[in-house]
DNA sequence: CAGTATCCTCCCAGATACTG
DNA sequence: CAGTATCTGGGAGGATACTG
């Protein structure tokens, strides 16, 4: 068995019910535990850029295992954020593309980079401080 | 430990990405890590209606332990997205707050959130067609 | 009430080896 | 090249008990 996908929550069924605030916050969540995981973002972020294979992708992101960016490109295309398409040549030739939704998740995930962006000098400092005054006693 | 990592033989075809694209990735991912956790989002939207005391919070989030909820208010506490405030009072009594940090976070996290709304059926649905095509397998 | 402290379990990432 | 298969440890998160 896998551990990559499978057996992971399914929150986007449970969306039900409610403009309520819980059904909200869990579908919230549910996306973030999606791609609020190791190399999901920066997958998609490259993927952004156009198509890729899997090596090249692998180059690029630098330090992923073999194994956490198959496991990472299943799940994205399991969701449908990410299209594999396979050549059937020799050596075979694999590529990966982000979808019309995968490319609409570029918007909302780049405006929580610029927040990001924007405000982590401000995180470091005040990690810095607690750590500090954590530290005194 | 060992370094024996592939530093060898690299001809680098889209090398010139690298260094900005990776660090701003770096960013957006260092806060995805921070507030995608299990219950990150849900205690800032919480928050985010007001000051709450810690039991009012776990009663509210429902499901969540009491340690789970300690861990998570000392992080965001940390990083300085919630004010905690102790009053010496018996029994005591401790509100939690948004910073104005924490309230910044709102806008990109409800616009992931909206995001989310908008496309979990369309992902339910891929999600659905490619575990029927992988269970056929 | 609002926490610590401890134990425990299962999941997940990394490493390694093998394959079509 | 683009994957699977398998083993392993380390850590996240839950349960429980205790405390100021």
């Amino acid at each position: 068995m896998e551990p990559g996908y499978s057996n992971v929550t399914e929150p986007v069924e449970k969306a039900e019910v409610s403009g309520h605030f819980h059904g909200r916050c869990h579908t919230v969540n549910s996306v973030l535990t999606r791609i609020g995981d190791k190399w999901s973002v920066l997958t998609v972020m490259l993927l952004a850029e156009g198509p890729c294979r899997f090596n090249e992708l692998k180059r690029r992101i630098g330090d992923v295992s073999q194994r956490m960016l198959t496991l990472t490109l299943r799940g994205l295309e399991r969701d449908g954020l990410v299209k594999r398409t396979v050549y059937p040549t020799i050596p075979p030739r694999v590529d990966y593309e982000l979808t019309d939704l995968g490319h609409s998740l570029r918007q909302p995930v780049e405006a929580l980079g610029n927040w990001a962006f924007e405000h982590h000098d401000r995180i470091a400092k005040a990690r810095a401080a607690y750590d500090r005054s954590a530290g005194e006693i």
